[in-house]
This record gives structure tokens, C-alpha cells and sequence, in this order.
DNA sequence: CCTTCTCTCCACCTTTTGGATGATCCGCCC
DNA sequence: GGGCGGATCATCCAAAAGGTGGAGAGAAGG
């Protein structure tokens, strides 16, 4: 009996897993949590073999910080994220908290239910989507960004101009041309606009 | 006996819908659609009293088209659109293909199923939540972009220069230009940038 | 200790963008 | 038919953004 504990902050999302997990004779729902802290606190305390881990609980990706949590209690369950959207920066920082899987809400039934089985199994379970951008990912370049130019990309992105992000990082526009002149060379653009559109789509920004 | 077909694209999502409205002895599902063509013929074939729409199928807004259609059924069913996001797009959107209330899927159980029952007579169900930015948006002056001026806006929020778009539209840079200014003056920006940000607060863009 | 990075900062010059203004054409509505 | 808004283009000018190059400070590492 696989035994697991459901963490998403939808009502409708909780129950559509539990109506879905209940129905298998092998799989037992012990628990459901709407927000990362229950989430951790009941992962402790009913000592589930895997936990599904929504990863956008209100509008914060406070999911990876809650599977961290999870993974480094005295005897971790298996985590399985279980998300409906696929930007990069969220799959590399699910699988960096030490997700053993990941799974789009879109997914078929019989899929949610063979990534359940393979992670309480300990095997990876990863969406064929999801795996085919992870490798895309490996095969580019890792693209880092500094603090100060992620700083500066950012007021970029709400449409802040050279001197407006200048004055609220107290340095002059010169310098702020010279951070954004790398990082359009680190992204490989030519415009703030492009930089912006593509870090979004890196999960840079969100 | 309130009948209610499903709209919605991810099973999940449909599971936890049923489940929840299977459990009351005055509703009844009569039918799941995944997508949109789906739920049109199932509103017209199974004549329900209220079509459960979500606003996001795949990843386009093709939710909206759906309700438009279903109200222009012979016996048109009430609409409740289900959704998880709530830009102000999405929004009036909704509403204006006649919609007749819009709950968030982070609702609680009860406002649900109250949002059903008043939808199924014919009030209106909106969340507090949205009801509050319909509030918000009625004080703002409309903006509404013409469609040229929305597609010249996507192709800037992917990087394009003014050049780059004039050759993909096949018309000169001058008219870029003129329609971008058009854009501006309507959102009350000054740059190319803070029109994509504020576009997408709006939910003119995605 | 010295090299080598990275991050931070800045100045000069060129290109792009935005502002202002005006004009033509077309489809739609009263 | 006249008015209106959308789409198209043009020109001139000012401002913002981008390209290039360099310099100092501190950390990492031989």
C-alpha cells in the first residue's frame, strides 16, 4: 500500500487526486494539505511513502522551498511534483529541491498514476514534455546571471528606463547600460526587450 | 436536480470537480469535456442547466470562444467559468461572452457548489475577489488596442525592433512606429518595454 | 605574490527609438 | 454623404538605448 499525502492550495485540485488515487486499490491518500508549512508538518507526522507537491501555492513558487523541507526530514518521502505550467526556472529548482519526479496537471490519469507508482518506487518519474526540456536545458550552456544584473533586468522588465533603474540603484545610467550590455551578451539579444522576453522564458524572471 | 456538464483540460481538474459536485443529491454530471469543440456539443446534445468552463485549454484562452458559442445554443445553458488565474483580460473577457459568474479553483468547496446553485438560477456568481477588480476595472477608462496594434505589441514583447516587426507585418517602420505610439498614448507609457509590462498586468498579453 | 576572474563602475560615439505633426485611404455608422 | 476610427506612410528632431573600451576592487587559485 502506497500511502501518500497530497499538497495543493486547490480545493477542486486536492479533491480531483484524491477521487483519482482513491479509486486504486494499492494507493491510500493519508492526508492533504493547502499550504507548504501543512504540508511538511503532515509529511512528518503520518510518515507518507511520497508526498505530490503542488508547486504555485497562492502566487509564490513556495513549492521547491516546501519539497526541500520535505526531503530533509529524519525519513523523507518520495516527493513527485505535480504542476500545470512548465517554465524552466521551476522545473530546475523542483528537481534541485530533490523532486523525484514531475507531472503536468494535464496529464492523463494513467500517467499520474504510473508516476506515482515509479516514485514511491524510487524511481524518476518526469513527464516526457518535461524531460525533453530538462535536456535542452543541459545541452545549453548555463546561462548565470549576477545578483546586480538580475537587479537591473528586473526594473527592465516593469519598463523602468536606463536612468529610472539608475536612480533607484543610486549608480549612474552609464552603468546601468554596462550591466545590461552583459547581460544581453550572457542571453545572446541585442535589445532590453528581447533580454526581458528571454530570461522570462529561461525562468530568469518570472 | 441541477444537470452540469464539465469543461476543462486537465483530468485532475475534472476528477475533483465531479467528486465534489457528485457528493450533493441535488447536482448531477451529465457529461466531461477536454476541450472546447467537446464541451460545445456535449451543452447542445446533453441540454444541461449549467456548463462548467475553464478559461485556459491548452495553453490558449480558446475557454472564452467556448462560452460564446454555448450561449448561442438554442436552450442556452448558464456558464460558470472556473479558472485558476484571474488577469483582467481573462476577466471581461469572460464576461462579455456571457458568462454568468467566474470562481477561482482556489476556492473553497462551499464557494463552489453556492456558485453553482446560483448560477443554475440564473444570478450571478462572481468571487469577491474578481468582483472586486470588475469594480476596479469599470472606474479605469477602457483601453482597448486595435488588432494590428496588439500584434505589433507581440512581436515587441519577444525582442523584435521596430525594423524587425515592419518586415515581419510586411508594412514600413513608420507605421510601427505610429501604431506603437497609438499604443503608448493608450496605456499611458513612454517606452516600448514598460507598454509589453503593463500589457501583460492588463491581460492584453500573455 | 601574482595571475585571473567577476562584479562593479564610467566615458565617448553610433544607432534606435520616441514625439510631433500631417497626410492618404478605406470601411463603417448615423 | 459626412464624420470617424483604423491602418498606412513621411519627415524632422530630441532622447534613450546600445557598442566599445577601459579601470578599480575583491575573491579564487596557482
Amino acid at each position: 500500500m502506497i500511502r501518500v499525502v497530497i499538497a495543493d492550495d486547490h480545493p477542486v485540485v486536492r479533491a480531483g487526486v484524491r477521487a483519482l488515487l482513491d479509486a486504486e486499490p494499492d494507493i491510500e491518500v493519508v492526508g492533504e494539505a493547502a499550504t507548504p508549512d501543512a504540508a511538511v508538518a503532515l509529511a512528518a507526522e503520518r510518515a507518507p511513502e511520497l508526498v505530490l507537491m503542488d508547486l504555485q501555492f497562492g502566487d509564490r513558487a513556495a513549492g521547491a522551498d516546501a519539497t526541500r523541507r520535505v526531503r530533509a526530514l529524519a525519513a523523507p518521502p518520495y516527493v513527485l511534483v505535480l504542476t500545470n505550467y512548465d517554465t524552466d526556472g521551476d522545473i530546475l529548482g523542483a528537481v534541485e529541491a530533490g523532486a523525484s519526479g514531475y507531472l503536468l496537471k494535464d496529464a492523463p490519469p494513467h500517467e499520474l498514476l504510473a508516476g506515482v507508482r515509479a516514485a514511491a518506487a524510487g524511481q524518476s518519474a518526469l513527464a516526457p514534455a518535461i524531460a525533453g526540456r530538462l535536456l535542452a536545458r543541459l545541452r545549453e550552456p548555463r546561462v548565470t546571471l549576477s545578483v546586480r544584473e538580475i537587479e537591473v533586468l528586473r526594473l527592465v522588465a516593469r519598463g523602468a528606463s536606463n536612468a529610472d533603474v539608475a536612480q533607484r540603484l543610486h549608480i549612474t545610467d552609464a552603468t546601468v547600460k554596462s550591466h545590461l550590455a552583459h547581460v544581453f551578451s550572457k542571453l545572446g539579444v541585442t535589445s532590453r526587450t528581447a533580454a526581458v522576453s528571454k530570461a522570462r522564458g529561461l525562468g530568469i524572471l518570472r
